[in-house]
DNA sequence: CGCACGCTTGATGCTGCTCAATTTGTGTGG
DNA sequence: CCACACAAATTGAGCAGCATCAAGCGTGCG
């Protein structure tokens, strides 16, 4: 593991807490591994044999179930994965793919499982970790459940330009956006065509929000949703 | 706290590794209620001031957006809620409202806390029951993308055939039944119709799987979704 | 006895998917 | 720099799954 790597990973919430000693212990069974877009990381059904890092890029988590995929959840820079999977030393309910080049540390869960026995504060912070992402997962249920495509894809700019600013550019493809959002590649053209008439220009990869406030009408956040409501 | 219900409390998982002295003071401050059939215990956007445990009864997990209404996990007895809330002190994102007669215990959120700081063991019995609601999410997420409705049901009654033998009795109403399967009431009733043809008879709250090999073919279950596979 | 509630059944419509045909965009090699 | 090949995105047509609305049963309880 090369020094800003380590130095990255010392900085995450979860390996802050840490003592010294035994992270450079981890850090020293631990390495890293750069990805192109598309590579399959670990399998679905496999035992959860490393922990991983997204330490640059965007990572899908999703499950094959027969000839049909669904996404679990998209990991941004700095995310874990399969934590609870890890934890409980059991196979893995999803696979990992990257939807660009990533760079991914791994840890061996062994040495995860033993730095907890180690570190009471190291796996105060794995809690949080975990807890964080099951507000994600109940987040992310509802909006499924709870909404339509077309307010799916409006939170989701809403989201996006809290971040960017009203000029929005797509980081990665349609494609993957489609699948985060829960629809059909097919679907998301149609629906940004409709969005058009709700204060949102769309060039290409790249959207502009015009009037907020009328994107704000169809999209009806919610802080039982969205993180920015 | 009465003396049963403390010591229902003690054999769970979680409590099991807490220390005497520990536990006894987190039960000398928790208290246990019993709730008639539709009773709501918390609500959504509340703060999570208790931690909850179901000791009789099942308890359902709900986001209301609007004037919908999106189940997000069915809860038997045991189980803790709305755990992750309590970790990080933050407001919850479902409210838990009882299907049938329930006997809950109430654990101030604080003393959990507090608990987690005076014993590691316990810090990691609830990073466990954590992982463990956290694959059960992700469970519920690919139930709900991958399968149809008939499938869902199907492996429902799998699951119960397994807990209660091939003749299965309704543990609650069909209308809740239909909300946990994430159907409306009616196409439970149409479904139920359908699955005849699988192996299976109904007699209005009876069940009874005839052919479960039948059934399992329209089921189709999997390691990476069902508990029983 | 009759009312109320839960369940069923039927008719209809919407949402989003699939399949197929183009169009646009992108990168590669001549 | 252009031409070509291939992948991504759009567009259209048709369909399946499920929800909704509305009406009809059946059972249990006052």
């Amino acid at each position: 593991m090369r020094h800003e790597d380590t130095s990255a990973v010392r900085e995450l919430r979860a390996f802050r807490t840490l003592d010294e000693s035994t992270f450079t212990w981890l850090s020293g069974v631990s390495f890293v591994q750069s990805f192109p877009a598309g590579m399959t990381i670990h399998n679905q059904g496999q035992d959860a044999d490393f922990l991983f890092i997204n330490l640059a890029g965007t990572v899908e988590l999703a499950t094959r179930h027969g000839d049909t995929e669904g996404a679990v959840a998209m990991l941004g820079v700095g995310r874990l994965f399969p934590l609870a999977s890890v934890v409980l030393d059991t196979q893995s309910l999803y696979f990992a793919r990257t939807t660009n080049a990533c760079r991914i540390a791994m840890i061996p869960a062994p040495i995860i499982r033993e730095s907890m026995d180690r570190s009471p504060d190291f796996t105060r912070a794995l809690l949080d970790e975990l807890a964080r992402e099951n507000l994600e997962h109940v987040r992310e249920i509802n909006n499924q459940k709870l909404r339509g495509s077309i307010e799916r894809l409006a939170n989701w700019l809403l989201a996006a330009a809290a971040e960017q600013g009203p000029q929005i550019k797509l980081p990665y493809s349609k494609r993957t956006l489609a699948s985060l959002l829960g629809m059909s590649p097919e679907n998301l053209s149609r629906t940004l065509v409709q969005i058009r008439n709700h204060g949102v220009e769309v060039h290409g990869a790249q959207f502009k929000v015009n009037d907020p406030e009328q994107l704000r009408g169809v999209a009806k956040p919610t802080k039982l949703i969205d993180l920015v409501a």
